[in-house]
DNA sequence: CTTAAAGGCTAAATCCTTTTAGCTTTTAAT
DNA sequence: ATTAAAAGCTAAAAGGATTTAGCCTTTAAG
């Protein structure tokens, strides 16, 4: 706002082309002298003068702006945000949220929306498949960085966590126990977070030579209430009590806490709980709740790096897989 | 991006003027034909014509843009930041996010960044006392409205919870059972979120016709780890086990959380422990900790309705205290 | 003394919209 | 047949920065 370079020109007595070549650091190149360019910026720090961004993106075709379309601003995405956001302070960008509630409409507007908006580059917590990915991509002339959801492709950028192996590892401490009955509350079916969980689920079953039951999976999206209808049915579908049910994110295990609560408050005393994703919370909870904690720090920070790496370095796209963390109570 | 005004004109054969006229819903009062309009219309539909988002606010001096500064994005402000985004997006403003960690000078900086940025309103958690507050405005020329934090003042827009009556009303459940010796942990001392509730929580003993300890009450900061030091401060300075804690923040109940675990495990069959701000998880835990719950959405519905008020219906400031909710378990 | 090179700076175009002021043509009225 | 009004449209400016092409002056070389 306040000055214009326009007006610093006036009070430095040359011209705004001057005052440009001069504040954007290329007055060697076009022989400014030193005594000019040195008036010159003094005036310039004496007004604290900063550049109009916007009439900088016009021009520039660049606005220094990332889009960040993820579906919740919950515990995990509020942290990747928050990380994305400072990291991309550091570097002069700055980051547009908007949340879809896993809703793929809603990604589709928000996406074109950002797009006309002139974000230079787009984060993504995606629910699309390949192809409705191509499609976006052959429209879209802008970077696009996935991150936490996958999708599978050589030239494709993407950081997640390591999800299958995540659970692998979560799973086989149970399974190394002798546990073998253990059921497995799901997300939403074709997301890579669902594959990949119910992947890993099913070799640790295997690493102990256990084919892993049909009748004991369900994935039916990763709301609260979802969490709390899978439950449901394992209770009451079956007449045996599990001997484990693994959940596989946060908000499942809410739902099932829910379910423990109304229904079935002896659950947690025939029934080992685990889940994908960790809360401080889950230390004071009895019997302990053995879980793995995704880095969101790190893909956070990864997601960005790319997205800036593809923008100002000239790199092309990558891909990272962040080892997430077991806990063990 | 796509096509310009210029390329739709040379299409529709007119000049650019007569497009953005048709397009802006102008037709009528510049007498252009309904023929020429409905050209105008169905060409820059079959391209499916924006307009160039940036030239626009360079044009208009309005970015359709709102900065929001917050502490963090953890539970209470993701939820409102989330809110907030999709009340905005309605009206066609966009979000730009950005978190100060709690720190005076981040805020400074990021305000001056966004207002550089030519957000046309910034939705503030401030940390700024009346004369900074005062200060900043005097400087920045475009509306602010504080959420979460107020600044006493009559001409302030603000939105908040109602933080005295609704820790007046926690505390209140625990002095009728007789409960009176109290110890109050709290966040950073000068916010109104820390005046409010210690208001509340010494107007509740007051009620009962007891005069509040100074010694009892803490204010060293709201992260995980001073709610863990200001606990540590309670049992360990005092050789009598307090009958009860008020933890003013769930950070701050992690924090206690986090002592009790490792120190002092039989902490709760001595001491009833209430909070404010509620949690799903808190129904697990054992004893059941009573919680007042905020209304993040009501929140962050109205900060955005005020800020879209004072920007297109020329409404003055406007001050909100919502009300929060008790749990009792 | 002439010419080329170097030094120091700037006019104008560009990015894309919006909007003001006004131009040209047609119609209606006198 | 004038003149005024209405109809239909547009040129150009504005918004603020960046960048290209090039202008004028001084110095150095021949």
């Amino acid at each position: 706002m306040s000055l214009s370079l326009e007006e610093l020109a006036l009070k430095a007595d040359v011209s705004k082309t001057t005052v440009s070549l001069v504040l954007n650091g290329k007055s060697s190149i076009y022989r400014i002298s030193k005594e000019t360019e040195n008036r010159i910026l003094k005036i310039a720090k004496e007004h604290n003068y900063k550049p109009n961004s916007i009439a900088r993106a016009l021009r520039l075709n660049k606005s220094l702006t990332i889009g960040l379309i993820i579906p919740y601003l919950n515990r995990h995405f509020g942290r990747v945000a928050e990380v994305i956001e400072q990291n991309a302070r550091e570097l002069g960008y700055q980051i547009i949220i908007a949340v879809t509630q896993d809703c793929l409409n809603t990604e589709h507007d928000l996406i074109e929306n950002l797009y006309e908006r002139n974000v230079d580059g787009l984060i993504l917590a995606t629910m699309m498949n390949r192809d409705q990915f191509n499609d976006l991509s052959s429209k879209i002339k802008i970077p696009i960085v996935l991150v936490d959801r996958r999708i599978d492709g050589d030239d494709i950028a993407w950081v997640v966590s390591d999800d299958e192996q995540g659970t692998h590892e979560l799973v086989s401490v149970l399974c190394q126990e002798g546990v073998k009955d253990i059921y497995f509350v799901g997300g939403i079916e074709k997301l890579s977070t669902s594959i990949d969980r119910l992947n890993g689920f099913k070799k640790a079953l295997l690493d102990q030579g256990v084919e892993c039951n049909q009748s004991k999976i369900q994935q039916i999206g990763y709301a609260v209430a979802d969490g709390y209808e899978m439950t449901k049915n394992i209770i009451e579908r079956f007449s045996k009590t599990p001997e484990a049910i693994f959940t596989s994110a946060i908000t499942l295990l809410e739902g099932l806490l829910q379910y423990a609560k109304e229904h079935k408050p002896d659950l947690f005393s025939h029934t080992r709980v685990i889940t994908y994703d960790d809360h401080p919370m889950l230390d004071y909870l009895q019997p302990p709740i053995f879980s793995v904690r995704q880095n969101a720090e790190e893909i956070a920070k990864k997601s960005f790096e790319i997205m800036h790496g593809i923008l100002e370095k000239n790199r092309s796209f990558a891909q990272e897989l962040i080892k997430p963390e077991l806990i063990l109570r």
